[in-house]
RNA sequence: GGGCAGGUACUCAAGCGGUCAACGAGGGCAGACUGUAAAUCUGCUGGCUACGCCUUCGGAGGUUCGAAUCCUUCCCUGCCCA
């Protein structure tokens, strides 16, 4: 196994990174793994109890797939044993109780979906339930007395809920430790993470190097902002861009994000060149470049990572047609009712563009509702479905409705 | 174990016997505007067989013509004392 120089391994290993600590080190573990011909190990650890993937999960991946084209060993740990804890307090959504399989299922269309961006024949993967399931409740409490609460207290989240006196279950201190305590399991060389995981990333190192280990190095991706431009891109916040999301999803959503991210998008979600982003940061604020041109390429961009060129252009088409020139989208999704008349918020209740028959009701009332493109005026519109209609609801909602 | 303060809709947060489906803010949705957005303005934001009815204010009982509001009890959280 030969490895390229250290100098040019380094070169694309910094490239869109927040952190990369200890760089020294770093150069140590790279220039070892040459001579010794031995790759790197490097950790990803995944949550199993969301298993959608966005483009902003996507910079970590892409730094991993960085990793093993370097020809290093790159490890997903899948964090089964945490998820099927969850949160026995309930006060977390965000942590669900998963049962094993649960966890299976979730960690292998999370790969499936990561194999978009990762070599899937050179992965490797593994669930911390392997070795966290044979700890007993001393080897527990050992790992527990090698960090100490001042230390875990000194993270952000943690700091703030304790001053805010909101509760703080035990085991959340656990999850740090256990986290720590995979890199122990596969002797990471280095684990990489969003720039939140910044601290269990840390604990790691120390946790190692009390378990007489060489400590990981750790490296940190930044955190995609969401559509909305103002919180991190996530899926419970619904401003986050799958890649399973359809080209016209994923480049309708895409051209919701406001301005303020161009460049931030086309850093880490085109991962364009530095050159290239400093031209296009040149372009907008001397105005020869048009902030909407900007973004339709963006999204086109990352509609043809995911989807493939020709997606792309037949995405960029149809919003041009629907929302340029406000005409409908050509692939519209039918639905027979079986009947030839029905109460317009009937309809949109049968069909699943509303919830409720409330909200119906209100979004007619709000003139948010067309057939074949004219406004219904009102909630006690009857529709005439012996010939076939085109529903359509708000901005974005359309359906092939008839008999 | 004791004392105190709390638990209200997606979130934060008013309400403290009827005028409460519940103020306000954020979020979301719709409309206008636009470059598609953002910003801004306007409206909506529990459900239904809809000028009425039903279910909601931690859980369960109770007082009352009537409770989110009062009482009892249980559960949960934080703080202080032990």
């Amino acid at each position: 196994m030969t490895f390229p120089s250290v100098h040019e391994q380094l070169e694309i290993i910094k490239q869109h990174v927040v952190d990369l600590l200890p760089e020294d080190d770093v150069v140590r573990k790279l220039e070892r793994s040459r001579t010794t011909s031995t790759p790197l190990v490097i950790k990803l650890g995944l949550d199993p109890s969301r298993p959608d993937i966005h483009i902003g999960h996507a910079v970590v991946l892409t730094k991993l797939r960085q990793f093993q084209d370097l020809g290093h060993r790159v490890v997903l740990i899948i964090g089964d044993f945490t998820a099927t804890i969850g949160d026995p307090t309930g006060k977390s959504k965000t942590r669900p109780a998963l049962t094993l399989e649960e966890t299976r299922e979730n960690g292998r269309t999370y790969i499936e979906q990561a194999a978009k961006i990762l070599d899937a024949s050179k992965l490797e993967v593994r669930s911390n339930s392997e070795w966290l399931n044979a700890l007993t409740f001393k080897d527990v409490v050992n790992l527990s007395a090698k960090y100490t609460v001042a230390q875990l207290l000194e993270r952000d989240d943690f700091t703030k809920r304790f001053r805010g006196g909101e509760p703080i279950s035990v085991h959340e201190f656990l999850y740090p430790l256990s986290q720590a305590y995979d890199s122990v399991a596969i002797r990471a060389d280095i684990e990489l993470g969003g720039t939140d995981q910044k601290f269990n990333l840390l604990v790691g190192r120390e946790i190692m190097k009390a378990y007489g280990l060489e400590p990981q190095c750790i490296l940190t991706t930044p955190i995609l902002e969401g559509t909305d431009g103002v919180e991190k891109m996530s899926k419970s916040l619904d401003n986050y861009i799958g890649v399973t999301h359809s080209p016209r999803d994923m480049f309708g959503r895409t051209m919701s994000i406001p301005d303020t991210l161009l460049l931030r998008y086309l850093q880490y979600a085109c991962f364009a060149s530095s050159e290239e982003i400093s031209s296009v940061a040149e372009g907008l604020s001397n105005g020869t470049l048009h902030p909407r041109n900007v973004k339709v390429d963006i999204a086109r961009r990352i509609v043809k990572k995911y989807h493939g060129s020709d997606a792309a252009q037949a995405a960029v088409e149809e919003f041009e047609r629907v929302f340029v020139k406000k005409d409908i989208p050509d692939d519209i999704e039918s639905m027979s009712l079986g009947v030839d008349t029905m109460a317009i918020v009937d309809l949109l209740a049968a069909t699943g563009m509303v919830a409720t028959k409330s909200e119906g009701r209100r979004l007619v009332q709000q003139g948010g509702v067309q057939v074949d493109g004219v406004k219904v005026p009102s909630i006690d519109d009857v529709i005439d479905l012996t010939s076939p209609r085109i529903l359509r609801a708000g901005k974005l909602r359309f359906k092939r409705v008839s008999r």
